[in-house]
Order: structure tokens, then sequence, then C-alpha cells
DNA sequence: ATTGGCACTCACACACCGCGAGTGCCAATT
DNA sequence: AATTGGCACTCGCGGTGTGTGAGTGCCAAT
């Protein structure tokens, strides 16, 4: 909670929580002691790791066993401790590699973040995709399917792609549903829901079909605005299982339901979205008792005010947070410049 | 193998499987005599066991254990012995009014099933999207998203959409676009891929944003032919880890690799695309060596000679066979239904 | 403040039973 | 020839016991 631990045990902390997260083994002050070589005896050691379970850093289970942190003490440790590494060189290019190769295809960006991130982290991962704060109308197309078929393509400006099948009362030609879409493109142009839902650019619903289509558009963006916070894709499931937390059954169900439900990780997502800079949430700090023995990284990706989405790493508590946490800065870093191609015609690194 | 089993040993037979499928305990023969008020003592049973045993229909794990079916047991009971059974009426109206409620929209058929599936069978499911078995052309629209940055949203006549995007040399206003895709699709109408990879249709390449969106089209339709096979959607992983058989770690894995890698599913599409009526793969039969232990339910879905996919369940070897087949079956048929109204404009039976 | 020494505590692995479910087989019965 | 009761035998499983070793906590000495 503060910073006025002794250099000595901010060390040993360190060392404690280093260790655990790379071993899942708990910590013995023999092991530190020859492990690093310190210049104090192992009694001195166990009189520091008391002292530093008293503080609430550090448990253990039983009384001969080693110490292992607490959230408390992974909280210290990422903000106080932890060195901040970078991914290497080499890591980055081959990530930045891989997303250019499918630069131009918008929805395989999602999946190739998660499957990154994953595999970097050796962790799972979240993603949800670029969302406008708003819904906006950027175009739609009318494609006659089948004598009364007809195809409704919504294109919104956040480049979200919905489509819906339409029957008419009536065989509507190809050419007719061409000048009927030309005519609500002109109409709708950039236009907001509510805008198009409160008639501000209604002159003449005569038409059925037109009426239909509006109706239509209207739903779609609507559901759209509705779903911000769904629509969470996640990866890396056997990453994660690899992790030894997962030697038991009731473990693999629980992560598996928190994967699958997205149940305790909704709350997380809006939060990460209004906030700046990679979060951190430990165990159970703010979230739900499900998640009491897991933590999460996530952080927001996309352009100021006008669309943005969310990456993110789950697994234990005992993570690798400095590797994390570099994997989704830079993932969201990388998706950000994307999307700035995209939306604003700016100039990727890449 | 054959169906020249005495009707006793079949009966006995029959019951053994239903047994062990819904309890998942091996059975014995006292059990079978008590539950069922046989005639007949159950030493009589336990000849007639060894039988079926010495025919390679049951075995028992050792010698003190009740009989568990093998994999030619369960073939044997799918063939011959299975009453088949449909879904109730209740169920089916519910499984219809959900699809009744999503039928617009092409892309949540395919989640839809998939949980649809999953749920009534208790097992995983695996549903891949409808795809032609020839990539034609419908429709393309040159969006302009930022200036030199163009959105690419190509649509094949199976309904499959695509998006790209485009960055172009000059600015090009949305109505020089609106231009160029209007001549496109004109040209390209119904194409086949071919043909527009041969320049069938070509007469002015002068342009360079044509040669450039002619060259992602192709790419784009060729890249769909070859992924015929991929793109196989999952979805219930909770139901089928809550069948006993993943007691195990071990098995847990198995499971989460060969529906997230669909590693050993793989080959079984293909034979499902190109077979009519439902298939039943029974663990090693015609597979991998990883699915030994899994039976996967099949079966094509679609419009004949134009556009097909597949649903499917998989399970462990103990399987409720007949359930699954309904479900398949049932689902399969609105999923072909719904195709229909896209496809040839058939009204639905729904 | 640090340290060596030492008693004390547990988890874990391993072996050992005893029980009970279930089979396999045989001789007797119909 | 088919069926059956009887009985010995097998084996998995849960419970108990125990030894071992890693590790702590504490104290008296430095």
């Amino acid at each position: 909670m503060n910073g006025e631990l002794s250099e000595r045990r901010r060390l040993i902390l360190k060392l404690v929580i280093q260790e655990y997260i790379d071993g899942s083994v708990p910590i013995a002050s023999e092991l530190l002691v020859r492990k690093y070589g310190l210049a104090v005896s192992s009694a001195t050691i166990r009189n520091e790791l008391a002292a530093l379970e008293e503080l609430g850093y550090l448990t253990h289970l039983h009384t001969s066993a080693g110490r292992v942190p607490t959230d408390a003490g992974y909280r210290f440790f990422v903000e106080n401790l932890m060195d901040r590494t970078a991914l290497t060189l080499t890591e980055q290019r081959m990530i930045r590699h891989q997303f250019h190769q499918v630069r131009t295809e918008l929805d395989q960006w999602i999946q190739l973040a998660g499957a990154v991130l994953a595999r970097t982290a050796q962790n799972a991962s979240v993603v949800t995709a670029p969302r406008a704060y708003q819904a906006r109308f950027k175009h739609l197309e009318l494609i006659s399917i089948h004598e009364t078929t007809v195809l409704l393509v919504l294109v919104l400006h956040d480049g979200t792609i919905r489509q819906q099948t339409i029957v008419c009362d009536v065989v509507r030609p190809q050419d007719e549903l061409s000048r009927l879409a030309a005519r609500l493109n002109d109409r709708w142009a950039d236009g907001t829901v509510e805008r198009i839902r409160d008639g501000v650019y209604d002159r003449d619903v005569s038409d059925a079909l037109e009426a239909h289509v509006t109706d239509v558009v209207i739903r779609s963006m609507e559901w759209f605005e509705d779903q911000l916070n769904s629509g969470i894709h996640s990866d890396g499931l056997m990453e994660v299982l690899s992790q030894p937390e997962f030697a038991k059954v009731a473990r693999i169900r629980q992560i598996v339901e928190i994967l699958q439900g997205g149940r305790g990780l909704g709350p997380l997502i809006p939060r990460a979205l209004a906030s700046d800079g990679v979060q951190v949430v430990i165990g159970g700090e703010h979230g739900h008792d499900d998640m009491r023995e897991y933590s999460v990284v996530l952080t927001r990706y996309g352009i100021d005010g006008e669309v943005a989405g969310v990456v993110g790493v789950i697994g234990p508590t005992r993570m690798a947070y400095p590797r994390a946490i570099s994997a989704v800065r830079y993932i969201a870093n990388i998706m950000s410049d994307l999307l700035g191609v995209f939306y604003n015609g700016e100039n990727t690194r890449y």
C-alpha cells in the first residue's frame, strides 16, 4: 500500500514474487539465500519474510511451507517493484510482420491480436472489436438475391458491417433497388441513429420497401449501440490451461466459464474503455467473486473520441505481469495505428 | 457387423449400451435382471455377455468389472438397435422460435445452430458457414473512408461478405468510386473467379485503382475457394465438459485441442459435405488417433448443387446417439429451409 | 541486528488393508 | 441343451498409518 518498506524488504519481496511467478512453487528463505547469494543468513530472511507477511504482502498455506504472494503483494509488485521490460526486438518484428500481412482485412485484426497476445503472455486473451462510441450511418446497399428476396448490407462509419435479408411484397428489379439505396445513402450520410429515427430526413415514406429498410437500419443501429460492451472474443484457452494452476478440473471449469460466458469479465470492459493506460486487476480486487483467483491486464486501443476497443490478457493471479503488460501495450499500439490508417488516413509506423 | 444375433442377445446388448450411455457406469449382469425384470437369472445373462464380448461388442476393464460397449458395439447399436426418437414437439417449437427471431440475420444462424445443438445434445457442436461450391461474384462496393483510404466490400452470391481496405495513390471522390463499382458490378455479374482472373471481361485496365481492385477481388475469391473446409465454429465446450469422462485434466486438454485446433475434425467435414444423410463416426473408426475416444455426428445442410455447410455434434463415444442424431438432423433441416428462402425464394415451412 | 541451532509442523508419497461388487466356472437341475 | 445356484477369485477403491523432508519459528549467543 505504501512505499515505506526498507530497501532490503523491497528486494526480498520482489525476489519472492518473481521466483513464485516463474516456478509456481512456494518460496523458502533458504532458496533465496542460495540462489541470489544474499549476504545474510536464511534466518534473517525468515525474519524479514515474517514481517512482510505481517504487512499482508505474503502468506503461507501452513507453518512449514514457503511463502506465496497475496493479492496485495502482487499489487505492490506491479506498482513499485516490477522491472518494466519490453518485448525483445525480434518478438516485436515478428508481431509487426504478422499484422502487416492482414493489414487490409479489418476483421482479421481481432483474431490475430488475440492469438498473438495469448502466445506472448502464455495466458488467455480478450479482445473486443473496435467500435464507435456512437453508430453513424455510412453506406447501405440493396442487392437483389432472388425475386422478392433482397440482401441489405449496412456499413457504419467505423467499418462495422451488418447484413440482413429482406423479403419484399412485390418483385423489385435491381436498378430500382440501386436507386433507392443511392437515395438513402445520400439522405442519411453520416447520420446518427437518432436523426434517422426521428425522421429528420424523411420526406416521402410512401414506398413500403423504403419504410421497411428504414426500419431495419434503425433497428440494426440501435442494436449496435446496445451491444457496446458485448462481443468479447477470447483466445488462448490452451495456453492458459498449460499453467500449473489448472491441474484440477474445478479450476479449468472456472476459467472456461469466465472465457466463454464473459461473466465477471463484462464489467471490466467499460472500465478499460473509460481509462487511459494499462489497467491491472489482481484477483478479486474489484470484481466478481468468481474472479478471485484470476488477474486481468486490459487496455483500450483506438482513436480518441472516435472509435475504441479493448485488448487484454487474463490468467491466474500468478501471472508474468511485466510481460503481459508489455504485450498488451504493444498490441494496443499496433491496433491503434492500424485503425489510424482506416480512420484518419494516418500513415502507420510500420 | 451382421444382424445374426439372437433376439435375446440383441436385447441385452441394447440394454447394456443404453444403460451405459446414460449412467457412464459399467453394467453388471445382476443390474440388468433387476432393473428390467428379465425372466432369466444373472448367470444366464453373464453367459450372454461373455458371448457378446467374444463377438467384440463389449469389453470390461478388468475381471470383476461390469461390461462397457466397444466402438463396434456402439456401431451395431446405431445401425440396428437404436430407437429412432425425435425431439419432443415442445423442443421443436422452442428451437424454431429461436431461429425465427434471427431469420433475417445470416451470420447469426451459425451461432444459434451451434448453441442449440450443444444444449440439445449435451455435447460440443460443430458448425460451418454455408458456402457455395464455387465462388461467384455478386456485388462489390467501394466506399471512400478517408482521403486515399477506400473500403472495399465484396459480396459473393452465397451471401458471404468480405471487407478490405485499399489505399489509393491519389484521392478519389466517392462518385468516381461508385462509377467504378457500378462498372465492375456490371462487368463481373455472376462471374466465377476463373473468368475474372483470365481477363474474359477485361477491356481497359488502364486505371491503377481498377487494376488494384481486380487484384484484391481475385485474391479474395481464391482465398474463399481455398478455405472451403476451414472456418469451423464450435460451441458447447461447457456442455461437453459436464460429461463424466472429463473428470481428468488430460481428457479435457484433448477435447479442447480438438475443438480449438480443429485437428482430427478437419477431414470429416469434406466427407460430410459429400454424403447424404447423417454421418456417425464412432471412436477412431476413420479418423485420427486423437479421436479414438470421441464420436462425431455430422450432416450436411444447404441447397443441392448450390451451397452447403455442415452441422454436427462431437462428444465422447458414450454419446446419446439417438438424441444427437435427431438434433443434428432437425437443425440441418431448419438451416436448409432458411437458406432456401435466401437462395430460391422458397417459402419456409416455419 | 544477525545468526546458528533445534524443535516442531505439515503435506506428500507410499504401502497396506478390508470391503464389496462382479465375474467365471462348474456341477446340478429342468 | 439351456439354465441356474453356488462359490472361489479378482480387482478397484477408500481409509488408515507412517516415514520423510522441507521449511518455519524461536531462542540464546554473538
